[in-house]
DNA sequence: GGCAACATATGATCGAAGTCATATTCTAGA
DNA sequence: TCTAGAATATGACTTCGATCATATGTTGCC
């Protein structure tokens, strides 16, 4: 099943496919098919400089969608770029284009959209917060602490080890409490 | 002039209004009664953690919306505070929800949207760049050194002095060139 | 059960970015 | 024109997060 709104479309709007490690899924200045939704595997999306600099646009990952600009667009602005293999749903950009002409799909998909920008504003000003204590604790009352640390730690922008040593630095100033291994709370 | 796409709903949606430091917007749980469009000054919106933890959501600068995702909801999930008077525009939530019955501007809005999540997420990826001498570079490469140093420094969430040394040592290594006092371009 | 892979956890060391200080140049405005 | 404030620029010092290393606990799988 696909995330929200894209599950409101008919399915002929739907091109699933399975990628290697390797494949390049669309390249920079190609004309735009779609966007895509992402069921396993990993894509970066690379923008090549003036100069040839490579640069990372964005990482996707599982349960995610990329390219969602392209419907607005004619030619893509970067490369999709496998590393490592999946499944993914490419999603036709008229299908898309067309669906706006529903105002339930035109509220979901502005709904997510919204949600999206808020989390990312979020994300943003916390990994703003330079103390690697303070972004902890941020992170924890902002509920980002739900799966394990070591993922914690790559949406915090730290390492584990400053990661496990500020939330230990949380726990001994009483502001966390650390229940059991690995499992930790505010206070 | 309001940013697109707000400049497609009609002007009795929108609700001008000039603020002063400190005025309270809206409260975290008060019923929602729009977005906002800051013509001027500066906003904080924050959220109230579990044990009274102030975190800060977002900052929100001239010619930027904020509480867009008000509009799909019943409640304001922070506080609006005001920290530099300025001026706004608040926009009727449920003029809003009657726009997306317009495809012309469900797309509009769905366009912003799209690339305002796009535009994050590529920031987010050069903040993650550890070294400043790589994320000073990325940030170039992207663009962000249009206005002032200072500007970009902040954009790049490090501090004046570490990227005036990390231009420098991009100068040097004759990856940037520095054709006058402040400005920097692409070798 | 036993093993591999991974998460948790912490110590030691180093380097890079932050902080503080200061000087110069530029600009806007009285 | 003079001045206040901001941007540019760089030096000295410190701190804190990254890196490398290592040990233990946990989980899933053959």
């Amino acid at each position: 099943m696909l995330p929200e709104p894209y599950d409101l479309l008919p399915t002929t709007a739907l091109s699933p496919q399975s990628v290697a490690a390797g494949d390049v899924l669309f390249r920079q200045g190609t004309r735009t098919r779609g966007l895509y939704v992402l069921k396993s595997g990993r894509v970066h999306l690379e923008r090549v400089g003036p100069n040839g600099e490579r640069l990372i646009i964005h990482r996707a990952g599982p349960g995610t969608s990329f390219a969602e600009a392209s419907v607005f667009s004619e030619r893509y602005h970067c490369d999709a770029i496998i590393m490592d293999a999946g499944e993914l749903v490419r999603i036709d950009k008229s299908a898309v284009l067309a669906a706006f002409g529903n105002p339930d799909f035109a509220r979901a998909y502005a709904c997510l959209a919204a949600q999206q920008v808020q989390a990312h504003r979020q994300i943003m000003e916390i990994v703003g917060i330079r103390r690697a204590e303070d972004r902890v604790m941020a992170g924890i009352v902002a509920g980002f602490l739900d799966g394990t640390v070591v993922d914690f730690a790559v949406r915090l922008q730290l390492t584990q080890e400053t990661t496990y040593r500020a939330l230990r630095a949380l726990v001994e100033a009483g502001r966390v409490i650390n229940p059991s291994r690995g499992t930790y709370r505010l206070a």
